[in-house]
DNA sequence: TGCATTACCTAAGTAATTTATGTATATTTG
DNA sequence: CAAATATACATAAATTACTTAGGTAATGCA
């Protein structure tokens, strides 16, 4: 686990990305995977994550879909049009930033071009 | 300009670092060293800067020495040992912190062995 | 001489998070 | 089969790193 800080702003970056790259999700699912596919090393919280969801929604980047699963409701999230926008440009702030950072740390691995 | 959520986090591992590859600096050269480097895209403000700074110092990563400059003052910091280990162990877990974001974004640019 | 730059500093406000808590169903395990 | 764990949603208070705003003062320059 990292100190926590460097995760902030990234949520939406990540939320935005999974969601285009596996169609729908649902909240618990994001968790799950994110825990997977980081081997552990970043867990969302609930109380982070389905606060943002929600914002999302809010702004116009993801529709929702009530399922009934057995007595249970699952919520299924989708990006709109816009969320894949989003989640395009979010995914490319993200990227000129760790190279930005590489650059003032003193090029820290990767793209060691000059 | 990156949405600045990103850059959380990250101020203590690039002051740090600054110093461990320039030796001594002052508050005022750290944040025009880092425009610099990052060709404007990160603007440490005062605001952030010298709070952190006094913290780095009160935690035994840093030492400072004043200077006079005809009748202004300057505040050099330097790394002490611990501050060195610091800044190495910081700049890991930032190495390590964007390699597990490129997995869980899929791997986006770099490192794409496999 | 007045505006930009250098150089330090602190305090109030903001926003993304963590921590804590709540509810309820489903599944595994001893 | 009861109890613990996992699934699945949610909100609210507390934390905290920052931004914004404000302050002081010397120096350089047009």
């Amino acid at each position: 686990m990292y100190s926590k800080e460097l995760l902030k702003g990234t949520l939406r970056t990540i939320i935005l990305n999974l969601l285009s790259g596996n169609g729908k999700m649902y909240g618990y699912e994001i968790t799950q995977k994110v825990k997977e596919l980081s081997d552990g090393k970043i867990q969302l919280t609930e109380g982070a994550l389905y606060p943002t969801l929600h914002k999302l929604e809010a702004e116009g980047f993801l529709t929702t879909e009530t399922m009934n699963i057995g007595k249970r409701v699952r919520k299924y999230y989708t990006l709109t049009e816009t969320g894949s926008e989003k989640s395009a440009s979010k995914i490319r702030e993200f990227s000129d930033f760790v190279a930005t950072m590489q650059t003032v740390l003193g090029g820290l691995k990767t793209s060691e071009g000059k």
